[in-house]
DNA sequence: CTCAAGTCTCCGAAC
DNA sequence: GAGACTTGAG
C-alpha cells in the first residue's frame, strides 16, 4: 500500500483495520478526511467492489471532493461508490424504491419552507389559530417527532399545544403523502419504514451496503442512528468517525448518545483516538483545549501538535458592529501583507447569518471581495423557488404547494377566494389543484375570469407536462420560463433589484443546461431533487480568491490560515434568549464556539461589541465569558476606543463591566420600573386569550412598555402592557 | 374580489 | 429586515 507510509501509526490503523466495527475518534485537524478518504481506497484496493461501499458525510461537495481523490489513488474502478449525504443517498434509494412504498420517483422534496408553508395551511383549514399557536413550533415539534421516528397515531400530547400538534402533523402527513411529496426527515422516515415492513427490501441493501462509513457521526441523529444499525446488522463492517466536542446540531435533533450507543451496540469494536493536530499552532489548539474543558460532558482527549508555538489570539475590542467590520478591514489589509497571505487563506465567522450585514458593507466599502457561504441561499430566493415550482409541477402534478405557490404568480387575478373555491372542488372529487384547475369550468361560485384563468394555467402546465418525455430538461425550461413570461416582468420592472432576479432566473437556466450537458438524458426530476438536497457548504465556491464569511456551523470540516471569530458577546456567543442560559444550550455554544477555534491554522482573532444593532434597535452588548475562558497568556489585545494595545484583557474587561456608563458613548438602558412597581421579571400573570404566563423580559418605558411573558400553552409573547391587560397572579 | 401599499410581528444555527 | 397579515382603493 503506497500511500500508507505518509501516516501516522494511529491514522494506518483506522485504515486497514475493515473487518468489524470500528470508531475512530478524531480531534479538529486530525487528518479525519484523509484517513476516510485512504481507508475507502484501501478497501477497494484489496478487491471490495466500490458499489459495495457507502461512505456517508457531511456535504456533498465534501463526497464529490474525496470521491476525486479515491479515484487518483485507485483509479475509475472506484468511481461507483456510493458516497455523499444521508439526505443524497437516500433520496437516490426512494427514487428506486418509490413503487413499493406508494410514492412516484418523481416525487417532490419539500425544503423547511415549503413544510411551513403546508403547515400554515393545514392550520387554516383545521381552524388552529396561528396567534396562539405560533406554526414554526409546530412545524418543529413535528420534526422532532419524525427524527425520533413518532409517526401520527403513535404522537402522545401531554399538553394543549400537543395536542395541536398531533392534528396538525397527522393532516400534514395525509397532505404530503397525496402531494407524491416528502419533507426531509421523511427522506429518512420512508426506508425506516420500508426497512422494517419489508425484509426482503432490507436484506437487498444490506447485501449492497457491506462496507458503510459515516462521517461527522456526532451529528446524527436517532432517525440516521436506526438506518444505519438496519443496515449494518448483517455484515457489522461500520466505521463511524467523530468528535464529541464538534457536535453543534442538537436542535435538529442530533444525539451525542448515538456515540455512546454505538459501544454498547457493538462491544467488539475497535476504538481509535486521533489526537495529532495538524491544523493549528500550538497557542490555538491550547485556548481550544482551554475552552473546551469547561464543559463536563466529554470524552476526554489530549490533543497535541508538533506545530510551532504561532502568535498569540488577538482580542478586538469594537465600539459597535460597523467598528468591528472596520477593525477586521483593517486587520485583513495589514495581514495580507505581513504574512503575504491571498484573501482566500481569511475566514470571517459570526453566530447568526444577520450579522453578516455590517461585515459585508465593511468589506465593500473597502474593496475587499468576498464569497458568503449560507445566508439567503440561491435556491432559497423567492424568484428561484416560484420557477423551481413551476419546473416541479411538471413531473409531478399532485404537487399541490407548488401550485398554491405559482397560482397567482405572475398576477392572474386568482386570490384567496378563487384558490379556496378550487381548494375545495379538489378535495370533494379527490384530485390534486391542477387537475382541479383543468376542470375550472365544473367549479362551483367562481368567477367568469377566475374560471379562465384557472383554465388557462392548467392548459399551459399540462402542455409542458407532456412534453417532458420529449425534450431535454433545458428546453423545456426555458420553454417554459418564455411562455411565463418572468424575464420580461422583470425587464420592465427595471429596478435593481428586479435586475437581480433576472439575473438569478437566467442562472438557474445555466445550472438545468449544465446539469443536462453533465448527464445527458438524466430527467428533470433529478435536477430538483438534486437541488433541493444542496447544503450552504455545497454552493460555496472555494476556487474564488476571496475573503470567506460563514456562520460557525458552516465551517464544520474547513480550515483557514486565518480566521476571525466575531460577536463574542453574552447572549449572542453563547446565544441565549433569555437572561441565564440553560446549561445544556450552553455546554452546545461552547462546542460551537470550539468549532470555530479549531478551523484556525496560524493566527486567531476575536472580536465584540460593545453595542449592535439588533432588530432595528441598539442593544447594548457585555464581552463573552468564552473570552475568559483562555488563558490571559495566550492573548494579546486591541481597544479600538482608547489605546491600540494597552491593559491585558481581562484587567481592562473587569473595568468595564464595573463602570459601563463611563465606558460606553451611550448610556446603558436602564427600564424604568417604578411607574409599573408590580411588574417584575418572573411574576405570574393571566392574558384574557393565552391564559397563565410568566413575565421573562420588560423593556421600554412608560407608553410603550413591553413584556416578554413565557404563556404555558401559547409559548412566547411579546406584548404591549398598554393593550394586554395583564392581570397579576 | 383582487391587488398594492402599509403595518405588524417575529427573529438561531440547517439537511 | 423579511415575510405574514391588514387595509383601502379600484
Amino acid at each position: 500500500m503506497p500511500f500508507l507510509d505518509q501516516l501516522n501509526p494511529k491514522q494506518q490503523e483506522a485504515i486497514t483495520s475493515v473487518q468489524g466495527p470500528v470508531m475512530v475518534v478524531a480531534g479538529p485537524g486530525s487528518g479525519k478526511t484523509r484517513v476516510l478518504t485512504y481507508r475507502i481506497a484501501h478497501l477497494v484496493s484489496i478487491g471490495v467492489p466500490s458499489y459495495q461501499i457507502l461512505a456517508l458525510t457531511f456535504t456533498n461537495k465534501a463526497a464529490n471532493e474525496m470521491r476525486n481523490r479515491i479515484v487518483s489513488l485507485v483509479g475509475d474502478k472506484s468511481r461507483s461508490l456510493w458516497m455523499g449525504t444521508f439526505h443524497s443517498i437516500l433520496a437516490r434509494v426512494l427514487r428506486a424504491e418509490c413503487a413499493s412504498i406508494g410514492y412516484t420517483r418523481s416525487f417532490s422534496i419539500y425544503d423547511s419552507q415549503d413544510s411551513l408553508a403546508l403547515i400554515r395551511s393545514v392550520m387554516k383549514d383545521l381552524a388552529i389559530s396561528p396567534q396562539q399557536f405560533n406554526p414554526q413550533a409546530i412545524r418543529s415539534r413535528i420534526s422532532g417527532a419524525k427524527n425520533q421516528l413518532v409517526l401520527p397515531p403513535d404522537f402522545a400530547a401531554s399538553d394543549l399545544f400537543e395536542e395541536k400538534t398531533a392534528l396538525v402533523y397527522s393532516e400534514y402527513q395525509n397532505r404530503l403523502e397525496a402531494s407524491d411529496a416528502m419533507d426531509f426527515d421523511d427522506l429518512l422516515l420512508k426506508p425506516i419504514e420500508a426497512f422494517r415492513l419489508q425484509k426482503k427490501l432490507l436484506e437487498k441493501y444490506q447485501e449492497r451496503f457491506r462496507f458503510i462509513l459515516i462521517d461527522e457521526y456526532q451529528d446524527t441523529n436517532h432517525a440516521q442512528y436506526v438506518l444505519i444499525k438496519l443496515l449494518a446488522q448483517k455484515y457489522r463492517n461500520v466505521c463511524v468517525v467523530g468528535d464529541d466536542a464538534q457536535s453543534i446540531y442538537a436542535f435538529r435533533g442530533a444525539d451525542i448518545r448515538n456515540i455512546l450507543d454505538f459501544q454498547r451496540d457493538y462491544p467488539d469494536s475497535t476504538i481509535i483516538r486521533l489526537e495529532q493536530n495538524y491544523r493549528s499552532t500550538k497557542t490555538i489548539l491550547a485556548a481550544a483545549d482551554q475552552v473546551i474543558k469547561h464543559n463536563s460532558e466529554q470524552i476526554a482527549k489530549n490533543l497535541w501538535t508538533e506545530n510551532s508555538e504561532g502568535e498569540k489570539i488577538t482580542l478586538l475590542s469594537c465600539r459597535d458592529d460597523r467598528d468591528e467590520g472596520m477593525a477586521i478591514v483593517a486587520r485583513i489589509h495589514a495581514e495580507s501583507r505581513r504574512l503575504k497571505l491571498d484573501l482566500r487563506d481569511f475566514a470571517v465567522m459570526y453566530r447568526m447569518n444577520s450579522q453578516s450585514r455590517s461585515l459585508e458593507d465593511a468589506l465593500n466599502q473597502n474593496n475587499i471581495r468576498y464569497i458568503m457561504v449560507g445566508g439567503v441561499r440561491f435556491y432559497e430566493r423567492k424568484e428561484i423557488k416560484d420557477v423551481m415550482a413551476y419546473l416541479r409541477l411538471l413531473v409531478n402534478p399532485k404537487d399541490d404547494e407548488s401550485f398554491r405557490r405559482i397560482v397567482n404568480y405572475p398576477a392572474r387575478g386568482l386570490g384567496e377566494t378563487a384558490v379556496a373555491r378550487l381548494s375545495d372542488f379538489a378535495s370533494s372529487n379527490s384530485v390534486s389543484l391542477l387537475h382541479a384547475a383543468a376542470r375550472a369550468p365544473e367549479i362551483p361560485k367562481i368567477s367568469g375570469k377566475a374560471r379562465d384563468a384557472l383554465s388557462r394555467l392548467a392548459a399551459m402546465l399540462l402542455k409542458y407536462q407532456s412534453l417532458v418525455g420529449q425534450m431535454s430538461p433545458s428546453e423545456i425550461s426555458r420553454a417554459l420560463i418564455e411562455e411565463i413570461g418572468i424575464l420580461h416582468l422583470f425587464k420592465e420592472e427595471a429596478t435593481e433589484e428586479a435586475m437581480a432576479r433576472w439575473e438569478n432566473v437566467q442562472e438557474i437556466l445555466s445550472a438545468i443546461t449544465a446539469f443536462t450537458a453533465e448527464q445527458p438524458g438524466a430527467p428533470l426530476e433529478d435536477f430538483l431533487q438534486e437541488k433541493s438536497l444542496l447544503s450552504d457548504a455545497d454552493e460555496w465556491d472555494d476556487k474564488k480568491n476571496a475573503v470567506t464569511l460563514l456562520t460557525l456551523h458552516s465551517a464544520k470540516g474547513l480550515e483557514f490560515p486565518v480566521v476571525f471569530i466575531t460577536g463574542l458577546e453574552e447572549g449572542l456567543l453563547p446565544f441565549s434568549r433569555s437572561h441565564t442560559p440553560d446549561a445544556a444550550d450552553l455546554e452546545e455554544e461552547r462546542r460551537l464556539y470550539y468549532v470555530g477555534l479549531t478551523r484556525a491554522m496560524r493566527k486567531l482573532y476575536l472580536s465584540y461589541a460593545r453595542s449592535r444593532y439588533r432588530f432595528s434597535e441598539v442593544s447594548h452588548q457585555s464581552p463573552s465569558r468564552f473570552i475568559t475562558e483562555i488563558d490571559d497568556s495566550l492573548l494579546e489585545s486591541e481597544d479600538r476606543q482608547t489605546s491600540p494595545t494597552g491593559f491585558p484583557p481581562t484587567a481592562r474587561m473587569a473595568r468595564m463591566r464595573r463602570r459601563p456608563a463611563e465606558v460606553f458613548s451611550d448610556p446603558m438602558p436602564d427600564y424604568d420600573y417604578d411607574s409599573e412597581e408590580a411588574l417584575r421579571v418572573g411574576r405570574q400573570v393571566l392574558h384574557e386569550v393565552f391564559g397563565e404566563g410568566k413575565i421573562v423580559q420588560l423593556s421600554g418605558k412608560g407608553e410603550s412598555l413591553k413584556a416578554v411573558v413565557e404563556f404555558s400553552t401559547a409559548g412566547k409573547k411579546n406584548l404591549m402592557l398598554k393593550y394586554a391587560h395583564l392581570k397579576l397572579l
